[in-house]
DNA sequence: GCACCTGTACGTATTAATACGTAGAATAAA
DNA sequence: TTTATTCTACGTATTAATACGTACAGGTGC
C-alpha cells in the first residue's frame, strides 16, 4: 500500500498532538503536517502537499468549510475529512457541499479514524454512523409522495417537456401534434395541479417526481 | 424486552425455512408467520398481526413494494424490512417510498438481520452497508454547486418570488417597485442563468439553492 | 474625482401563456 | 355494448413574458 501524507488542521494543539501520536505509529503513514487554522493550512499545502486532510470545522481565521473549498480549488485530488464535535446538519452538509469525502465526529474511535482515512484515500466516502443515520432519516422522511391528481400519460409527457424549458410550440413539434393541443394539456395540468403558472407547475413536477433535477 | 411477531414473505420456501429456523432460536421472537407472496401476506395479516415483516421484492402475484404499501395502509404500525438479492437503486428507493423502515440484501449475515429487526422495532431505520454507501454516493454526488454568474441580492429576491409563482406585477407590488423594474431584473436573470424561460429559471434556482422545495 | 456596478425606471414590440369555450375519435372500463 | 376517459383539435381574447433599447441615482473602489 502506498504511504500517506496527512494534514491535521485544528486549533487545539493538544488534539493535533494526540492524533499525530496515534497516526505516527501506523506504517501506512509517511508524514504528518499540522496547521491551526484554514489560512495556515492553505498556504502550508504549497510546501507540504498532502493526500488526506483532517479539517476541523470550528476554527479562527478561516473555518474548515471555507478552507476545504479553497484547498480543493487548488488541489482537487486532496481528500478531505471534516471533523466536528457534534453531528450538526448544517456542519456536515456544508462540508459535503464543499467537497469533503468524509466526516467524523471528534468522539470517534481511532479505528474509525483509520478506516475513514483509508476509505477516502481509496476514493470512497466515509461518514460516521451518527451522520449516516442523520442523512438517512432525512432521505427517508423526505418522501411524502403527495397526490398526483390523476395526471394522464400524455400530460406527464407534456409536463416533462415544460420542465425542460420547451415552449408549447416546441413541444407540439416534438410530439407531432398541434400547438393548440399542447395548450390544452398545459391548461389541464395547471388546473389539476392547482398551479397558477409555469413556475408553480415546475415546482409541482419536481416535488411529485415527474421531473428529476 | 417485548417479544416479537415476525412475518416472512418470500416465494422461496427454502429461504423462509432457513430464516425461520435461525429466528426461532432467538428468545426475543414470539411467533413467526410465512407467506409466499404479497397477496397471501396481506390477507394473512388479518389473522396474524405481526410487528415486523421481512418482505422480498421479487415475488409472483404481488411484489414486495406493492405489498408494503398495501400493508402499511391497513397497519401503519407494522415495521417492514425489504429484502432483495441486489442493491438496485430502483428497488430500495421504491421500498423506502413505500414506507419500509429498513432494507437488507439477501447475502446479509444473520447478525445483520437480527440488528435490522431490533432497530426497526425500536422505530429506527436499518439499511445494509451497501445500500447506505449507494445512498450516500448519490447525496454527495448531487452537489456540483454550479456557478452562479454573479446574481445580485435584488435578483436573488426576485428569483425567489418567481419560483413561488408570483407574476412580475405581483412581485412589483410586494417589493413596492415598478413592474418594469421587475421585468428588467427577470430579463437579466434569464441572461445570467442562460435560461430561455421561467421553467429553466426555476430549475436553475433549485439546482443552485436559491429556492428550496 | 472618476470609473464601475447595482438597482431603479420607462418605451416599444413580439411571442408565449393563460382562460374561456366546443367537439370528434380512439381507447379503456363497466 | 354502452359509458367514461383521454387525446386530439380549433376559436377567441386577455394577460404575462421575452427582447430590444435608454437613462440616472447611489454606493464602492481606485
Amino acid at each position: 500500500m502506498e504511504k500517506l501524507k496527512i494534514y491535521l488542521v485544528d486549533d487545539h494543539a493538544l488534539f493535533r498532538e494526540g492524533l499525530r501520536f496515534l497516526l505516527s505509529n501506523l506504517d501506512i503513514v509517511e508524514d504528518i503536517y499540522e496547521a491551526e487554522n484554514g489560512k495556515q493550512f492553505i498556504s502550508g499545502l504549497k510546501e507540504k502537499p498532502a493526500d488526506v486532510a483532517l479539517l476541523d470545522i470550528e476554527m479562527p481565521e478561516m473555518n474548515g468549510i471555507d478552507a476545504a473549498k479553497e484547498a480543493l480549488k487548488i488541489y482537487p485530488e486532496l481528500k478531505i475529512i471534516g471533523l466536528s464535535m457534534y453531528s450538526e446538519e448544517s456542519y456536515y452538509s456544508s462540508m459535503i457541499d464543499a467537497g469533503a469525502a468524509g466526516f467524523l465526529l471528534k468522539n470517534s474511535s481511532f479505528s474509525e479514524v483509520k478506516k475513514a482515512i483509508a476509505d477516502v484515500f481509496e476514493g470512497k466516502n466515509y461518514f460516521s454512523a451518527e451522520i449516516l443515520q442523520d442523512i438517512l432519516t432525512k432521505v427517508v422522511k423526505k418522501k411524502p409522495q403527495p397526490e398526483t391528481g390523476d395526471i394522464t400519460g400524455r400530460e406527464t409527457e407534456i409536463l416533462f417537456y415544460i420542465c425542460k424549458g420547451l415552449s408549447n410550440a416546441e413541444i407540439a413539434r416534438k410530439l407531432s401534434i398541434s400547438k393548440r393541443t399542447v395548450d390544452k394539456h398545459r391548461e389541464n395540468l395547471l388546473q389539476k395541479t392547482q398551479s397558477k403558472n409555469t413556475a408553480n407547475l415546475v415546482i409541482f413536477a419536481i416535488k411529485n417526481k415527474y421531473f428529476e433535477i
